[in-house]
RNA sequence: GGCUAGGUAGCUCAGCUGGUUAGAGCACGUGACUCAUAAUCACGGGGUCGGGGGUUCGAGUCCCCCCCUCGCCA
C-alpha cells in the first residue's frame, strides 16, 4: 500500500466555474484519487477555494456583501456543486484560513531568512475616489498611439500596443469611473527567484516522466527572455493576508497583504492542516503528508491543473518551498491538460457562454457529465464541447453500451429463474474466454489509471462493457435456455457477476451509477478484481437481486437543440 | 511579432525511439439475433496522414520552408 496525496487547482471563489475548469483539475483529480482508492491505497485528497485579492473585493462589493461574508457564501455554494459532482475530497479548504495565514506568514519569514526577499519601491496608481491603489488592468483611458478611448493601463486593445498606466490620456477607473487618480510611490515585496533558478532548472530536468505540456511550459519560463524572474508577492490591498514575519510585524509593510498567487498554493499544505483540524487530529497527522522529516518521505504527491497554472506550479510554488530551506515535500507527478473549448469558440465567464456546473447538473446527474468529460479529457490538445458529441456519446456508450447490458441481464435473469442468483451449470470453454479478455483488459485498464492516461482509460472501460455484450450475444442465453437450462443458468450467473465487477472498474468514472449496480446486485462487496476469474464467482448462489430502474436514459434531439440554445450566450 | 501545442477517415481522437496492406469509437451500409433502454453482435465502404521540398533502402513518424487553428507572452 502506498501513500498518496493529490491537490486540485484550487478554483477562484468569484463565481461558479464552467465545465472547462472542471474537467481541467478537480475532475481528473477526484478520478485518479477514487481509482488509488479503490486500490487499497491511503490516499488524501485536498482542495480549496482560492479567495484572495482584487476581483474577490470587486465581486463583494457588487454583491452588497463584507467580502469575509461573500467568501464565507460562495464557498459554501462551490462546495455544494462539487458534491453534486461528487467530486470526494477529503477536505475542501478555503486560502483564507487562519491555517494559510500563519504558514504564508511562516513561509515569507523562512524565506527572508535565507535572504531571498528584496524590497522594491514602485510608482502605482492609486485612486483616491476608490481608496485603493489600481492593478494595470482596472485603469482605462485613451491610447496615446491610437486615440482609442478604452485603452488598459497595460496594453490598448484597438492597436496591441504595450502600454504603461501612467502613458494613458485622461486615465480613469473601471471600478468606479472617477479620474481622481495619482501616481504614488509603494514598497513591495520580490521574491527572488532568479536566485533560484539554476535550482529549479535543475529540479525541472529530473522530472522526465512529466507530460511535454507542463515541462515545456517550465523551461520556456526558465529560459524566455533574460530568464526567470523575481516576483512580487504583496500587494496593496485589505483583503488578504496580513504582510508579517512569522507572527512578528514586518517594518514598512504595515497595511500590505501577500499577493493572492503567493498565498493560494500553500493552501494546499494549509488545507491539509485544516482536514486535521476538522478530524480532531493534531498537527502530526498532516506534517506527516507534507514533512520529510515527519514521516513525508513515502508519500507521492500529484498534482492536477489547467495549463494556465503551470508556471506557478512548476517555478513559483516550488521556489518557495525550495527557498524555505526546510524539509516540505514537493511536487512528484504535475498532470496538467489544455483548454476546453465550447461549441466553436471558448467557454467564456464572462459573457456566460457555455455550460457552468451549476447548470450542469439542474440539466441531468454528475454522471453523465462526468462520463463525457473525463473520456474527452483535453491531454494533448485543446478538446472540443459538442452538444451533438455529448448526445451521441452518453446514448452510446452509458445507455446502450453499459445501460442496456444491465437491463438485459437482469431482466432476463428474473423471467426465467426469479430473482435471485441461479446455481445451475458450470462455468465452460465460453466463459474461460471472457475471463481470460477481462483479465487482460483490466490490466490495462488500470495501468491507464495510475499513467493518468484518462482519455485511453476511459475507452478501455468501455471496451470492458462491450465484452459483456459480446459475450451474452454468442452464449445466447435466451436460445439455450430451451434446451438446457442448467447451463444457461450459468451464463445467467457469470452476467450477474460480471454487473458487480463493472461496478467496481467503473465507479471512479461514474459513482452513481456504481453505486446502483452494486446495491442491485445485493452486494457491498467492492475489493478490485486483482483475480478476476475469482471476482466473477463472488455473488452467493441463491442471493437476492434486483431489476435496477435504468441506469442512463437517452438525450433526445429536441433536448439537444434546446440546450444549445439556451447555452449559447448570456447566462440567466 | 516571439513561443508552446496542434493540423490523420463525415465527426471526436490513437499512432513510443522512422519499417509489413495507416487504427479506434461514433455516423453510414449489409447481415445475424430478439434477452434488453428500436438495444446488441458480426462484416463492410470510407483517409495520397495541412502544402511543398529534403534525408533514407524505407517517413504520418526526422530536417527545412510555407499555410491554418488554439493558447501563452511581450
Amino acid at each position: 500500500m502506498a501513500r498518496i496525496l493529490i491537490t486540485s487547482a484550487i478554483p477562484y471563489i468569484n463565481g461558479i466555474k464552467h465545465l472547462g475548469n472542471l474537467v481541467g483539475s478537480q475532475l481528473p483529480a477526484d478520478l485518479f484519487a477514487r481509482y488509488m482508492r479503490a486500490r487499497g491505497h491511503e490516499v488524501l485528497f485536498i482542495c480549496a477555494t482560492d479567495e484572495h485579492g482584487t476581483p474577490a473585493e470587486l465581486a463583494a462589493a457588487k454583491a452588497g456583501k463584507p467580502v469575509d461574508a461573500y467568501c464565507a457564501e460562495m464557498h459554501e455554494v462551490q462546495a455544494e456543486i462539487a458534491r453534486g459532482f461528487r467530486l470526494s475530497f477529503d477536505h475542501f479548504g478555503r486560502s483564507s484560513s487562519q491555517r494559510n495565514h500563519r504558514l504564508t506568514q511562516h513561509f515569507a519569514k523562512a524565506l527572508d531568512d535565507n535572504g531571498l526577499i528584496r524590497e522594491v519601491s514602485e510608482k502605482q496608481v492609486y485612486s483616491i475616489d476608490d481608496g485603493r491603489f489600481l492593478p494595470d488592468r482596472y485603469i482605462e483611458g485613451t491610447c496615446p498611439n491610437c486615440g482609442y478611448t478604452s485603452a488598459r493601463g497595460d496594453q490598448c486593445d484597438n492597436c496591441t500596443k504595450q502600454l504603461d498606466p501612467t502613458d494613458l490620456i485622461n486615465p480613469r477607473s473601471t471600478i468606479s469611473g472617477s479620474t481622481n487618480l495619482e501616481v504614488r510611490e509603494t514598497k513591495h515585496l520580490y521574491l527572488m527567484q532568479r536566485s533560484l533558478r539554476d535550482k529549479l532548472e535543475a529540479w525541472i530536468d529530473s522530472k522526465t516522466d512529466w507530460p511535454i505540456l507542463t515541462t515545456s511550459i517550465a523551461k520556456k519560463w526558465l529560459n524566455d527572455g533574460d530568464g526567470l524572474q523575481d516576483r512580487g508577492i504583496t500587494r496593496d490591498l485589505h483583503w488578504g493576508i496580513p504582510v508579517q514575519k512569522g507572527d512578528q510585524p514586518w517594518p514598512g509593510m504595515e497595511g500590505k497583504v501577500f499577493y493572492v498567487w503567493f498565498d493560494a498554493p500553500i493552501e494546499y499544505i494549509a488545507g491539509t492542516a485544516e482536514w486535521a483540524d476538522a478530524k480532531g487530529l493534531d498537527d502530526s497527522a498532516w506534517e506527516r503528508w507534507w514533512r520529510t522529516d515527519k514521516g513525508a518521505s513515502d508519500v507521492t504527491y500529484y498534482q492536477f491543473m489547467g495549463k494556465d497554472n503551470v508556471p506557478f506550479h512548476t517555478l513559483s510554488f516550488p521556489a518557495t518551498i525550495l527557498g524555505s530551506g526546510e524539509p516540505w515535500k514537493l511536487v512528484d507527478y504535475l498532470k496538467s491538460f489544455n483548454y476546453l473549448n465550447y461549441d466553436g469558440g471558448q467557454f467564456s465567464t464572462s459573457r456566460g457562454r457555455g455550460v457552468f456546473m451549476d447548470q450542469a447538473l439542474s440539466i441531468l446527474p454528475s454522471d453523465y457529465w462526468r462520463w463525457w468529460l473525463l473520456s474527452h479529457a483535453p491531454e494533448s490538445s485543446d478538446a472540443e464541447f459538442t452538444w451533438e458529441n455529448f448526445q451521441a456519446s452518453v446514448n452510446k456508450d452509458l445507455a446502450d453500451v453499459l445501460g442496456n447490458l444491465v437491463s438485459r441481464v437482469t431482466k432476463f435473469a428474473v423471467s426465467k429463474f426469479g430473482a435471485t442468483v441461479p446455481s445451475g451449470g458450470t462455468f465452460g470453454p465460453q466463459e474461460a474466454a471472457v475471463i481470460a479478455d477481462l483479465g487482460s483488459r483490466i490490466t490495462t485498464y488500470s495501468a491507464l489509471m495510475e499513467e493518468m492516461e484518462v482519455r485511453k482509460a476511459a475507452a478501455e472501460l468501455r471496451g470492458i462493457w462491450v465484452v459483456g455484450n459480446e459475450y451474452l450475444q454468442s452464449a445466447a442465453p435466451w436460445t439455450v435456455v430451451k434446451t438446457d437450462p442448467d447451463r444457461a443458468q450459468a451464463m445467467v450467473r457469470l452476467a450477474l457477476n460480471l454487473i458487480r465487477v463493472y461496478a467496481i472498474l467503473s465507479r471512479p468514472f461514474i459513482p452513481d451509477a456504481a453505486a446502483a449496480m452494486m446495491s442491485a446486485m445485493g452486494s457491498d462487496d467492492w475489493t478490485w478484481p486483482e483475480d478476476i476469474s475469482a471476482a466473477l464467482r463472488t455473488l452467493p448462489v441463491g442471493q437476492a437481486f434486483t431489476v435496477p430502474e435504468n441506469l442512463f436514459r437517452k438525450i433526445t434531439d429536441e433536448e439537444r437543440a434546446d440546450w444549445q440554445t439556451r447555452f449559447s450566450g448570456i447566462r440567466v
